[in-house]
DNA sequence: AGCACGCCGACT
DNA sequence: GTCGGCGTGCTC
């Protein structure tokens, strides 16, 4: 074998935020270090995985350079393709390496730790280097025990391997035997579309649009089973994981191996997938799995595009389907975008030619659109009005279901006191405490603390406490002392706290176990009920005449996606719409018989205003638990960029919506820039330029979908 | 993120 | 005089 000479490696350490690369010594002779490997490097008083992101022949610094312990990958784990996505990505979202990988590597870091199984401990003893030390550890001995394998992070798991001490323990994810092809005859639409996306070329990005049952998901089964017939791969993206099981069952009817992803499966099922990216045909799975490396990926499908659960809120902000997009710009790829309700975004981008605008047009088997009946709410006590009960009634009745959608979890959203006004407040955050009745306590939605519910006013001491506003639990209990007879169950984050919990209400649902369903949003997520009849929207003004110009755009969605949950049977259905305002001109636009023009309209509106997608927008977050710490670092922010005379808009640092937030004072800077051309070399300049004080947080929301 | 170092209150 | 609280800072 050829002999190479030593060199140095140039890494960033996994889960360890630190903007920094770290250099350590290559002593392996006789495999060549590339960027894009993983190693083991020791790091403090641990080991952990790292990854490689530059070589070096030669390195000159005043300290002692380390050795690598071990390497975890033969090969680079991504193509040099697929490196160039991770640069672009890094510069739009204006992050350091350390953040990228982490998010990116969620998936190689503590998975690989227990995949070598140890068949030769005296073997293991004899090896060189104070290894026999880490075996008079405790903590091997008790893993040894337990899990008769080994934690790869105490061992040289390549010089053990090729001693025959240890052996690789390789999970394998089961392959199905192929079901033959749906016999379905597809409408012409649904033809064309499938046949164009199967005959594009290199880089081409798709909008498939249609109403709620036209069969878009038949499209992307139809386009996936033939890239899979000829030996490729498809990656698609969903935005919450309750969509996957429905695309699975679909999916395991078409295609041999279905891989799936997300935060709900365990380490053990990840690293199955992992190791067998090579044998899978198609993955399907949340944000994350846009990056996992598919050696034969031919195709990009992102279901639901308009989604917000498709942008990560929490570390680093990135929307998997911007980079999904990316991601087939740069692997010149064709990407399909779908939804009934597309995004703004999207639909911009293919009035300009951008994107092709794949169209299903009529719904079919029976599916018919429903005219909302509208409710008026107003001097009304109890939640649900009577006609809407009466409909519920109705439809039981006659045998059939219904759904009842409030967008707002718990008792009421709040306690007020009748007599100083006062809403009871978290101690940490500046939203009010939501009443659970049923748990008796108030909780923060923000951050979780709850306390007991006081007897009386913590500000005057008033005993005139009382629920403002209305819940899914408060539904729930004026339906069950309207209708006792009436099977009802609820369906919120509060109720259906596992997935396992959440597949067994829609189980007992779709058997007709349950009569009625009360829930938030995770009523809407594409779920197909033939027996519901009737829709009721408990109080269909939520979410409207927020400060927040997606707000309304965002009302529409959802509710239009509400609505489409009935007539998918036999019969057309009804639907009811509560509502303070029912002259509002809103609810005519209501239903995706209608979208064309709504998304025009909203489209031209932003155009109006300078909102995006006609502007890039970027939100600067600072957080300090001193309000003036986090102010002074968002003034220095300010400062700095007004001097800096770029062409972009911007505001004094304002206070956030949420002001305060577990335990946090913040404050944003809201830079807009109307030529989409500056901003991110202007943020590059300012992460350089401006120091941030140990004690401010700061977050960059590039392209933010909300102030919240 | 861990894990050390470091500087001030209640204990044998 | 010491054990231990968690505030600050470093890891090649």
């Amino acid at each position: 074998m050829k002999t190479l000479k030593t060199c140095y490696v140039h890494v960033v350490v996994m889960s360890v935020p630190v903007d920094k690369q770290y250099t350590y010594h290559w002593q392996f002779t006789h495999i060549l270090a590339q960027k894009g490997m993983r190693v083991w490097v020791p790091f403090g008083q641990t080991r952990r995985v790292a990854l490689v992101m530059g070589v070096s022949k030669s390195c000159d610094v005043s300290y002692d350079i380390k050795n690598v312990c071990d390497i975890l990958d033969e090969e680079p784990l991504y193509s040099v393709a697929w490196w160039h996505f991770f640069e672009r990505m890094k510069h739009y979202y204006v992050t350091i390496d350390a953040t990228l990988w982490a998010c990116v590597c969620t998936w190689c870091s503590k998975e690989e730790m227990r995949q070598y199984r140890c068949i030769d401990m005296d073997a293991l003893l004899v090896m060189d280097e104070p290894l026999a030390a880490f075996f008079q550890h405790r903590k091997i001995r008790t893993m040894q025990a337990i899990h008769k394998t080994i934690d790869a992070a105490w061992v040289r798991v390549r010089k053990a391997c090729q001693l025959g001490a240890l052996v690789a323990v390789y999970p394998i994810l089961p392959i199905q035997k192929c079901v033959a092809s749906s016999s379905l005859t597809l409408t012409t639409a649904q033809q064309c579309a499938v046949d164009t996306i199967c005959n594009s070329k290199g880089f081409s990005p798709f909008l498939l649009y249609g109403v709620t049952g036209s069969g878009k998901t038949e499209v992307y089964l139809r386009a996936i089973e033939s890239w899979v017939k000829n030996g490729r791969q498809v990656v698609v993206i969903v935005p919450e994981i309750g969509l996957i099981p429905q695309w699975l069952n679909a999916l395991k009817q078409r295609v041999s191996c279905v891989g799936q992803w997300h935060s709900g499966m365990s380490s053990k099922q990840r690293l199955a997938v992992r190791l067998n990216l090579a044998q899978v045909d198609v993955l399907i799975g949340t944000r994350s799995a846009l990056f996992l490396p598919l050696p034969r990926l031919a195709m990009l499908v992102v279901d639901e595009e308009h989604d917000a659960s498709l942008k990560q809120q929490e570390g680093l902000r990135y929307s998997a389907r911007d980079m999904a997009v990316l991601l087939a710009q740069t692997l010149k790829l064709p990407i399909v975008l779908g939804s009934a309700t597309p995004s703004l975004e999207s639909w911009h981008q293919a009035k300009e030619g951008q994107y092709q605008m794949l169209r299903l047009g009529d719904r079919i088997r029976d599916h018919v659109f429903v005219q909302p009946e509208i409710v008026d709410l107003r001097h009304q006590r109890e939640p649900l009005h009577a006609r809407l009960l009466q409909a519920v009634e109705e439809a039981h009745g006659h045998g059939e279901q219904s759904m009842l959608y409030l967008n707002r979890r718990g008792y009421a959203p709040c306690l007020y006191c009748c007599d100083c006004a006062d809403i009871v407040l978290c101690d940490w955050c500046s939203t009010s405490l939501t009443l659970h009745k049923k748990q008796n306590h108030l909780r923060c939605h923000s951050c979780g603390f709850s306390k007991k519910i006081p007897n009386v006013c913590p500000v005057c001491q008033s005993d005139e406490l009382k629920p403002l506003g209305v819940g899914t639990e408060r539904v729930m209990q004026q339906l069950q002392e309207a209708l006792p007879t009436l099977k009802v169950e609820l369906l919120d984050r509060d109720r259906v706290s596992s997935e396992a919990l959440l597949n067994d209400v829609l189980q007992r649902f779709g058997d007709g176990q349950i009569d009625c369903l009360v829930g938030t949003q995770m009523l809407v997520k594409g779920h197909h009920f033939p027996n519901v009849t009737l829709v009721g929207v408990v109080h269909a003004d939520l979410g409207l005449n927020m400060p927040d110009f997606r707000a309304t755009e965002r009302w529409w969605q959802q509710l239009t996606q509400v609505l489409g949950r009935t007539g998918r049977g036999e019969s057309a259905g009804r639907v009811l719409i509560q509502t303070l305002q029912p002259e509002g001109e809103w609810f005519q636009t209501l239903g995706d018989v209608h979208a064309t023009e709504v998304l025009d309209q909203s489209l031209s509106q932003r155009k109006q205003f300078s909102y995006p997608p006609f502007a890039r927008w970027v939100r600067i977050v600072f957080s300090a638990v001193f309000a003036a710490d986090a102010l002074q670092a968002a003034h220095d922010c300010y400062h700095y960029i007004e001097k800096q005379a770029w062409s972009l808009d911007l505001n004094e640092p304002m206070p956030c919506v949420f002001e305060r937030k577990i335990g946090r004072f913040r404050y944003e800077i809201i830079l807009r820039d109307p030529s989409r051309r500056v901003l991110p070399w202007c943020l590059h300049c300012l992460l350089e330029d401006v120091p941030l004080s140990s004690k401010v947080r700061r977050i960059i929301d590039v392209d933010p979908l909300d102030m919240m």
